[in-house]
DNA sequence: TTAAATTAATTAAACGTTTGTTTAATTCAA
DNA sequence: TTGAATTAAACAAACGTTTAATTAATTTAA
């Protein structure tokens, strides 16, 4: 009974700080942190303005807490991949190719939110911080892919800018619907964040290309 | 005599609007559109505040104005490149890889901002503006590859998400210091929009991927 | 060619909003 | 009764923009 009651106001604590946060994500995505006001937010999550700095302290701080709070769903998945003993270079690279394009769909307004951080020179603690998610991704990446030349399954080729190749086609037509209007035939009521044919076709491509590049033949 | 006075009053106004939008771009491109200021803009550029209204009438319009102003450097050549009779489908994949990072090197700020405007999503009129700067190079570049497939020089690729890849790889690394960075080994004085060494080894990875997955062997 | 009239460029100051943030009072739950 | 949560109101600072006055340049007229 305490217990229940405990945990029932800790979960709706974290529930509207939370609630706060998902909208900040959404509206960030859309507008840009500096194009967001806190009174617009305030607005759309339905609470008082100044529970925002009574939560987070600052509209700064909030921008790292949710950098913070989202950083979690991002680890783990890629090392898992890295690890597999089971599965050769071009398989984990298939996996993470999957995983990554999964990821990108499941998360798309913060991802949008990190790239739009990493396209600004301003805020340097901010784009330390967003740097240390991506580093230890990469270096698991290019492990895998460095390991695979040495082996002589995969050719000799550039580690650093087959990363580039790999994350810079999903984020070309993942970051904003512009850009990927603009590549593929615009369709009426096309969503390539909800469209599962198109999920598969960018999944198809990725793998294709990674295969003709990466594999002795 | 007259004719000098003529030409030296309409030169240093023209110099002075350009002075205006080629400090705005250095700005915009550092802070973003939102985050930069009016009276910031003013101050570097060592203007009175009001010049900028003034001039561009307001914010929003200097902004289309440096769209306008700078989207000329971005015609002509691309259309060149493909209407040459001499050059076969992969030389002029190659040709084009090499103008187009030759361009972005030599208006990165420029190239920032338009990334930065696509990734947001507001400002609905100026993403039609800046998009249509990019479709016409889109489907020329289309265009190149559906040739290469009908002739059978090259495989049957997807030529959008092929598209997808030869831009989203240069922008990957061209777009912020920060996601270059990220990927290559940071050195210390390395500014990845100078290096000679790193723009050719950029189009040398460029070409090689595109050269494994387009051609037929 | 020169003086007056006209137009353009430039300025400092102020405009009304909006910004992020804080306060002080109040409601709510423990 | 204590402390946390919530509120409306106000804060100063910064925002884009406008104004009205001044200087500079150009055109017009004598």
């Amino acid at each position: 009974m305490f217990d229940i009651r405990v945990f029932k106001l800790t979960s709706m604590l974290t529930d509207k700080k939370e609630h706060i946060m998902n909208t900040a994500i959404e509206l960030f995505a859309e507008k840009g942190f500096e194009g967001s006001s806190i009174r617009d937010l305030a607005s759309r999550a339905d609470v008082n303005i100044a529970m925002v700095n009574y939560y987070f302290g600052s509209k700064d701080k909030l921008f790292e807490a949710i950098v913070e709070y989202k950083a979690t769903f991002m680890r783990g998945k890629l090392d898992e991949i890295a690890s597999d003993t089971k599965r050769s270079e071009i398989e984990k690279i298939d996996a993470i190719i999957e995983s990554y394009v999964a990821r990108i769909l499941s998360q798309p307004s913060f991802h949008r939110i990190l790239y739009q951080e990493l396209l600004m020179g301003e805020r340097e603690t901010m784009q330390e911080n967003i740097i240390n998610i991506f580093v230890k991704n990469t270096k698991t990446l290019r492990n895998i892919i460095e390991q695979g030349v040495k082996k002589k399954v995969f050719k000799k080729v550039d580690p650093e800018l087959t990363m580039a190749t790999l994350i810079g086609t999903i984020n070309q037509v993942m970051l904003s619907k512009a850009t990927c209007f603009m590549l593929i035939d615009r369709k009426n009521n096309f969503d390539p964040y909800t469209d599962v044919a198109f999920k598969n076709r960018l999944i198809k491509h990725l793998k294709q290309i990674m295969h003709s590049y990466l594999l002795n033949k």
